[in-house]
DNA sequence: CTCCATTATTGACGATAGTCAATGATATGC
DNA sequence: GCATATCATTGACTATCGTCAATAATGGAG
């Protein structure tokens, strides 16, 4: 995105866009086996959205209330915790994230999701979610089941925090998420990674010289 | 569990079971706007069990097909690394616990689940689960809810450790789940924590006489 | 291109964690 | 109740991490 002027970002956008429409759509025809009307309800739920590096989709105190799906792009989750930033979470292409407490208990997150590049998602609000669930079974169970694949994920991200010593963790990222190392201010992966950016650096130094 | 006898244990958890099973049926009921027959069904498809300390519900190389909830007793999840046991999860009363993934895929799961009390539990298999989802999308929509929240409850969980010390780790367990202290050896407790034995010895001595 | 703000690296030092070994405390089985 | 295995604590030492401060590199904005 460099030298891409933000015109030419969005032009971009509007033809990935206009892409993943037309796949989203032949794959819930492909998935549930409902009427053409029922895939045109669910699939007028959808929205796409273009948004540009740096700025904010939440921020503690607001209550979010969509489930979002990224098109393209880099979302970031981050709290404060006396005053220093705690990374938690890197979303990227083909991953999702919502959160089912803070819609349906309207209760604030405590956390901010900033993008980290020019981001595309897909989004649909939880409560359109919940009403299509109501109509539409088959709708339901293709969400239980990608709801029942991301909560054992994040049980694994947990087994493999626990039990793995920072540098571990460094050689983790490195193999399964290569990208997120050239994406991702190093400091922002530091603390990812439960480390100060100093630790970090030495790891990296550690790693590349091994005397 | 000191004094009492197998013989007498046994029996207890017998009546546990009797008072479970008809509270249990008395919340399907009430959950689930269905039919008298339909509660019938998915009752039956639920077994209650009761196992005694030290024994292993799962090991690694075998495939997990239930859904598992602990009426009674505590369920550790350990895997070996390095011939190290790494104690990641810790179920007490209340709590549940599956792998979809191991059921749906067919892949044996890479971890120990052993008792480390006398436990009772009751559980579903994960098959006849998917059979009364189909059956009954209500009852799909309740465990729906239900592991839309344990995903959000692992989140949290993973938050929290990343941006936790280990001292903030265990006085968070002191806070949270005080019982676990108690109830479990402190070597569990320690790689529960990412951390060795000898450093939680350290860290509990540090809190006790804050020279 | 230059300037300036941000980010990354390095150094020095204290605090904490890991490791290995020895000793105490506890439990368990006989 | 005693013997033994297991678990918890402590000590000594090393490795790594956090912190604070200084310097180097990087990347945007104008």
């Amino acid at each position: 995105m460099k030298t891409t002027r933000q015109k030419d970002v969005f032009k971009e956008h509007q033809s990935l866009i206009a892409r993943h429409k037309k796949e989203m759509k032949n794959s819930l025809a492909e998935y549930l086996q409902i009427s053409e009307e029922g895939i045109e309800e669910i699939f007028s739920a959808i929205h796409f959205k273009s948004y540009k590096s740096g700025t904010v989709l939440v921020e503690p105190g607001e209550v979010f209330n969509d489930c979002c799906l990224i098109l393209k792009g880099c979302v970031r989750q981050y709290h404060l915790q006396d005053g220093e930033e705690k990374t938690t979470f890197f979303f990227t292409e083909d991953q999702w994230f919502a959160s089912y407490y803070s819609t349906t208990q309207n209760k604030p997150v405590p956390y901010y999701l900033t993008f980290v590049e020019d981001t595309v998602l897909s989004m649909m609000s939880i409560s359109s979610e919940y009403d299509l669930f109501k109509k539409y079974p088959e709708f339901e169970s293709v969400c239980r089941t990608g709801i029942e694949e991301q909560l054992e994920k994040y049980q694994e991200m947990l087994v493999s925090f626990m039990s793995s010593s920072p540098i571990q963790r460094y050689m983790n990222v490195l193999e399964n998420r290569p990208d997120l190392i050239q994406r991702v201010p190093q400091y922002q992966l530091a603390s990812y990674l439960g480390i100060t950016p100093e630790s970090l650096s030495r790891i990296r130094k550690r790693i590349s010289s091994p005397k």
